[in-house]
DNA sequence: TAAAAAATGTTTAGATTTAAAATATATTGA
DNA sequence: TCAATATATTTTAAATCTAAACATTTTTTA
């Protein structure tokens, strides 16, 4: 008995046109809300969104985070990672903190001012997010938030 | 009669959560997708990112756009342009031609040889992508089309 | 029509970004 | 031990990016 057709197992040109599209919409809903929430940081807080990233992530690792760790967290390159840092020690934000045993190592940890600052911001920016999505009801939200995870497992896996 | 408590009617905190949770995950799908066709076209075609997407826009516009034009339609700074454009009039993809009528325009067009070259590109780009999302099936794909375009024009429609 | 306002593009200053090289420290193997 | 290798971070070079200042040109308006 023959095969079926090969459109019907694999990937055909309309496909593969709608995938693009599907990679084209996640880049334009990004830049869009990542160039608003970016200005509103700025205006609000006088601060930047790579910043407002690393204080998340320190915030959500209390014990604090390697170099290295942050920059794989935050998914930017080592060297990134550094010149941040450095703005927030300026600011008294976060410290370097020697890693016993490891003179390689250091971890960067918020200060008690880098944890005030950031749970104000961090609460006008979810109320920002909650409010550029508000579009979407409680459960579009959850579809999406299970398709996104699908691709970013299928893109994860292929490289 | 009184009337139903708060919640039912607005959002309360596990809906403002979920959206975060959107938002976090648009981003790390983003992040992720863009560095792996970041480093593919490095590797593949000495490329970058930003000059394939501008290419991309004067593939898409033949008749060409204006550099404002171009910084609008890839939502980028207009600034921004300027320099990627005149690494491609210097690698000859593209060219800056004056707008008849007024002298403060210009017009980005791309030669020949830009056209050519990114027909390759366009070609493995559009590979790659449908390869990194294809663990989405066609009814998958077209649910997410949806609800990222409905995510957008809520998020357009805030600010 | 002359001055003000708006539009277009470039330049500038500062921050972010990556990839690659350099530096410092740690671990391993002969 | 001590040289080779691996790991952690910083530094460097080149590109990108935004916001703001600037120069030109066009349009509006008084």
């Amino acid at each position: 008995m023959k095969h079926a057709t090969a459109a019907t197992h694999t990937n055909n040109t309309s496909d593969e046109k709608q995938r693009l599209r599907v990679w084209l919409r996640v880049l334009k809903l990004q830049r869009q809300m990542e160039a608003e929430l970016r200005e509103r940081l700025r205006k609000r807080f006088d601060t930047t969104l790579p910043r407002f990233d690393v204080l998340a992530a320190l915030d959500h690792h209390v014990e604090g985070l390697r170099m290295s760790e942050l920059s794989s967290w935050l998914k930017v390159s080592n060297g990134n990672v550094t010149g941040i840092v450095d703005r927030l020690v300026d600011d008294g934000l976060v410290v370097r903190v020697p890693v016993e045993g490891d003179r390689r190592a250091l971890l960067v940890r918020l200060t008690r001012k880098g944890r005030e600052v950031f749970a104000e911001m961090a609460s006008a920016h979810a109320g920002w997010v909650d409010g550029l999505l508000a579009g979407l009801n409680t459960h579009e939200a959850d579809q999406l938030l299970m398709l996104l995870e699908k691709a970013a497992r299928s893109s994860g896996e292929k490289p």
